[in-house]
DNA sequence: CGGTGAACGTA
DNA sequence: CGTACGTTCACCGA
């Protein structure tokens, strides 16, 4: 067990509890305690959330397994906030709603002191957690209960996740070990080159700015490119919407939105349209991606660090902040390995039409997995060509309307049935607001969507849910099956001398000294076949990876 | 000042 | 644009 109390990392106070001993300290005097612990007996390491293991993080030690109460909370329970109090009454089977609530500031002491247990008890008389104990905490001496006590519920969510499904155990086993890895993706951040960095940003935004003056000067000249194209009309604000469309109005470019997809058809119209996409394009650089946020996210060690997250709080993926899950594809070829080192890439191929062939039990569409090409067996068995088939079986698992699918998804439901019937139902139990099991056993509520209105009271709201719920099943069980591949990756490479450095959704970008990289990319493969035979508890399904060792992010896949 | 929607980057 | 996320901007109402 390993707990932290309140206060900034480092300094805050922090206990381990093991084989019946109790330790406590400051978090960084702790830090021994662990490596001696994790080197002695490799234990599953019990924590409210992997934010206690921070400070061993820092330290570079290596903890192999956790169970990590908060994320158990969220695969059980569903939903996203998951503070102490409710992951304990949760996990005690009481209600949610009598959880109490501590008021914050000095009114607390005197409204609620009487309500309060007595100081030594961490359980109020109603069997929750008293209401202040994250000032309680602030008592070092109060640790020693609050280990215990994420020991208790841990031990109830293993009861309670093997009730559910016997894969639930394996899915909060791998996603302690991801959120463990968001710990450590923070500490370790990503490889850039900032020179060639600044140089893209620079293509964009002009060179770095001394004063804002200069800034304000390189702003209006971005402006000008696109309105020297509309004499008379250079007073028009391109970052205002409403303005934008009434400039384009005004060429005879007449549109519902300014969308870049609804401009793209319009790019021979008028030559102000190319203009502004070129501009929008560049602002986004400007603004989101230019020298502030190289000067903020970037480190002197030049790596990109950004906050990560284990899980969204919909299907359960990955996010993480700064630009690390969503940097413009033009700054690629700045995330560079440093000297001595390679980066070894690897992407799922086809990922979520195979996690449907696991999630459905469909032995066909299992069948068709087994080719590097999904979609060629597909075509072959609908009698089309391979575009058709790759648009229907999109079509069916994300319930595109446009588009011409209409003879090839009758083909697939005449061909894979059972497939077919789970996308299906997953529609029609998300339109009548009911959660969904991800296939590890993640609990997804659908009524999210304005929760004021209940099911059926407004068919667009009912056709959204349903589409959310067909969307959640195929991308919560593949974050599930990722994240299971990133945990035995980490755990498979780490003698390499490098490690994960990037997490992107179906996408491993791992950084290790070069003399490693083709034995790591050799284990990155064998990981995923692990991986996915144990998450899919031996589905005749096959997963693929594209895996190669490069030097910039940008570089071309061998 | 905080909240909302448009817009757009990624998967 | 099928879904999800994070970020910035302008606008709105308090």
């Amino acid at each position: 067990m390993l707990v932290a109390g309140p206060g900034r990392p480092g300094a805050r106070p922090a206990a381990v509890l093991h084989d019946g001993r109790v330790r406590t300290g400051v978090a960084a005097a702790l830090v021994e305690v662990v490596a001696e612990v994790e080197a002695a007996h490799r234990p599953r390491w019990v924590w409210w959330s992997a934010d206690a293991a921070r400070e061993a993080v820092a330290a570079g030690v290596h903890l192999s397994r956790a169970w990590d109460a908060t994320e158990a909370h969220r695969l059980l329970h569903g939903g996203w906030d998951a503070p102490p109090a409710l992951v304990w009454a949760l996990a005690r089977g009481l209600p949610a709603a009598g959880v109490p609530t501590a008021p914050a500031g000095d009114l607390f002491d005197l409204v609620s002191a009487p309500d309060l247990p007595p100081d030594h008890e961490l359980v109020d008389r109603a069997g929750y957690l008293r209401a202040d104990h994250a000032r309680w905490l602030e008592d070092p001496a109060h640790l020693e209960p609050w280990a215990h006590a994420v020991l208790t519920v841990a031990r109830a969510q293993l009861d309670a996740a093997t009730g559910v499904s016997a894969r639930l155990s394996a899915t909060v086993v791998s996603e302690s070990a991801a959120a463990l890895l968001c710990v450590e993706l923070e500490r370790d951040g990503l490889p850039l080159d900032r020179a060639r960095t600044e140089q893209l940003v620079a293509g964009a935004a002009g060179p770095r700015a001394a004063t804002d003056a200069d800034e304000a000067r390189a702003r209006t000249a971005r402006d000008a490119l696109v309105l020297r194209h509309v004499p008379g009309r250079e007073h028009t604000d391109l970052r205002n919407p409403a303005q934008v469309k009434e400039l384009l109005a005004a060429v005879g470019v007449d549109v519902p939105s300014t969308r870049k997809w609804v401009l793209e058809a319009y790019r021979e119209v008028h030559p102000v349209v190319p203009a502004l996409l070129a501009w929008r394009r560049d602002e986004r650089i400007a603004t989101t991606y230019g020298y502030r946020w190289l000067d903020a996210c970037v480190g002197a060690d030049d790596r990109l660090r950004g906050r990560w997250t284990a899980c969204d709080g919909a299907a359960g993926r990955m996010t993480a902040e700064n630009g690390l899950h969503n940097l413009p594809a033009v700054l690629r070829p700045g995330v560079a390995a440093g000297p001595g080192y390679r980066f070894v890439r690897a992407d799922l191929g086809q990922v979520e039409p195979r996690v449907l062939a696991v999630v459905s039990g469909d032995a066909a569409f299992a069948a068709a997995t087994r080719a590097d090409d999904l979609y060629a067996p597909v075509a072959q068995r609908l009698g089309v060509e391979r575009p058709v088939a790759k648009i229907a079986v999109l079509a069916a698992m994300y319930g595109q309307r446009s588009g011409a699918a209409g003879e090839a998804l009758a083909g697939l439901e005449a061909a894979y049935p059972v497939a077919m019937s789970l996308l299906d139902r997953a529609y029609a139990s998300g339109r009548r607001g009911e959660p969904l099991r991800t296939y590890g056993g993640r609990l997804v509520p659908t009524g999210r969507f304005l929760a004021a209105q209940p099911p059926g009271s407004d068919p667009a709201l009912d056709a959204a849910r349903g589409r959310f719920a067909r969307n959640a099943v195929i991308q919560g069980s593949a974050a599930e099956l990722f994240k299971a591949w990133a945990a035995t990756v980490r755990a498979t490479t780490r003698d390499l001398g490098g490690g994960i450095v990037l997490c992107l959704h179906d996408e491993l970008l791992l950084h290790v000294p070069e003399g490693a990289s083709e034995e790591a990319a050799r284990r990155v493969d064998a990981a995923l076949v692990d991986a996915a035979r144990r998450w899919s508890g031996g589905a005749p399904v096959r997963f693929v990876a594209d895996t190669s060792v490069i030097a910039r992010w940008s570089d071309a896949k061998d």
